[in-house]
DNA sequence: GATTTTGTTGATATTACATATCGTTATCAG
DNA sequence: CTGATAACGATATGTAATATCAACAAAATC
């Protein structure tokens, strides 16, 4: 059975990186009293194996045994949960990656559609700053970069 | 004829305020060699008569008298011409409103809906040097802010 | 271990939003 | 005025996501 060879934790065969990935987030689902289904294992799993930001409709045709719906379900209660965060793209298009951290924001190449998270930059403060002053009060905020990766811009 | 009072840029009569922003826009398209359309003039005006961020949707229902695909196509064109800029909100729902200025921010308040636009901030140097930090080149960025206008905070 | 409870699944229909098509119409240059 | 062509609009189509609901399976209870 499949869900028991992702639930093994031994170290005998090495298994493949997303395998404990996927252990991990089922755990974490588990702590708020979801379900341990082998569907949404896939999607998981699926999710994890993306080289890069990805769509809902991806997964879809990458899970062909795995209903739309809940497709798109588990990919809601992903992002609910805070393991995976929404990218959108310079055209709008809404993408997903697994989110390790908390608040962060992504760096997207517009040519080779890598994504790398951004480090050391807290506009939070300047924003928050820069809304009282006009009398809002920051509750929030969005941002993506856009740019160039290293080797696209080598090339 | 209608198209002719609004062309009209006299004094004798106040006309309302968007009439002038309506002339103005149509001013800037007749330069790039788009026509002066009823049709165009009415989707122009409608969404200058908005006073908060508005979708396509509500332009249409606004507009029974203009089709849904003329509609569409004046706001796309109004978005390339940057005389309208878009807005995400928090929820992912894309709304436009009127810009009258190059690039700038959005602080958007969550309760109301309105709208204000983000001034003396400029995150852009701070963010080109955290991207060049891991390698990338930015060539732009898509920020919004979410938070609560000074009125809906009080209440 | 069997049974109950209830969250979950998935085929399908539906909704919402946006664009494509294409014959007709209106604008504007000459 | 007249012709070339941009623009219009009714409609069809496409796309992305959600709603529905009977059947199912995971976890709890007995």
């Amino acid at each position: 059975m499949v869900s028991n060879s992702l639930k093994h934790t031994g170290h005998d065969h090495p298994r493949p990186r997303s395998a404990a990935v996927v252990d991990e987030i089922v755990f974490q689902l588990a702590q708020l009293g979801y379900r341990d289904t082998e569907p949404r294992r896939l999607v998981i799993s699926a999710a994890a194996a993306q080289g890069r930001p990805f769509t809902a409709e991806e997964l879809c045709a990458a899970l062909p045994c795995v209903g739309r719906a809940t497709v798109y379900r588990g990919l809601r209660l992903l992002v609910e949960t805070s393991q995976v965060c929404r990218v959108l793209l310079e055209d709008r298009e809404l993408r997903y990656q697994l989110s390790h951290r908390g608040h962060h924001h992504h760096l997207l190449c517009a040519v080779c559609g890598a994504s790398a998270d951004l480090e050391g930059c807290d506009v939070e403060e300047s924003l928050r700053a820069a809304a009282a002053a006009v009398g809002f009060r920051m509750s929030g905020h969005w941002l993506e970069v856009y740019g160039s990766c290293t080797d696209c811009a080598a090339a």
